[in-house]
DNA sequence: CAGTTATATTCGAAATTTCATATATTCACT
DNA sequence: AGTGAATATATGAAATTTCGAATATAACTG
């Protein structure tokens, strides 16, 4: 993959469902898409183009377990995208607070336990 | 103005001739319409047409001097937008590199100095 | 005041993006 | 094999964004 460009990752950022699906899995380090789905309030195929997008894009990274696949901010991120997400994070959690709040609520979450053994 | 909304500061930033003439005048403090459309290479309406809706959004200042218009950053910037400014600005100057070599090979630029007077 | 330069705006067309819907794939469980 | 849950993709329509061209405004110049 070439090196992300500004405007590449100006233009990820420019969708209120992208946006808030970097946000969020940049809080919770990793979300599978029925998560996503769950705090967002969306449709699955919406959330899952989107995802695509990001990824593609090297925004995120994802990783496949039994059913789920989970995305996370890509690694490899230079630095300054890094710093801009954490930023745009820490000073605007007002903007998906609500989608948060509802991740909490969600029953029936996928478990992380399996992560770790 | 309401307070700026992380979606619509991205989305500002989500074009080429938008990128790169909030990068220009963060680089150069301020510009006139003139200069972009040389910096740029970009129609003079299509420039002005940009800066609107940047101005619109909250993003830059305009002053108005004689026969020309200067643009600035809006120093009323949320402090986190004022960051993901300068941290793409200075990591990615090669995005805009050939800009500013025009800018600078530009004659006739407008005199500042009647800034200060 | 006529001409020139700098900037802004309008408007319909063109390009791009987003979306809902339907369908495909993969895996777990029985 | 058969069912259901999680995820991905294809497709054409709808919405949004961007653009060029023409025109408007405003200020300086002679």
């Amino acid at each position: 993959m070439e090196q992300l460009n500004p405007l590449q990752f100006y233009k990820c950022l420019a969708d209120d469902t992208r946006l808030k699906a970097m946000l969020l899995i940049s809080h919770e380090q990793e979300l599978c898409v029925c998560e996503l789905v769950a705090a967002l309030e969306l449709s699955q195929p919406k959330v899952s183009r989107h995802l695509a997008q990001l990824r593609q894009c090297g925004l995120l990274s994802d990783r496949k377990q039994n059913q789920w696949v989970y995305y996370s901010i890509n690694k490899a991120l230079p630095e300054w995208a890094e710093n801009v997400l954490a930023q745009t994070r820490s000073a605007n959690i007002e903007f998906y607070n609500d989608d948060l709040n509802r991740l909490n609520a969600m029953g029936n979450r996928p478990e992380r336990a399996a992560n770790c053994c």
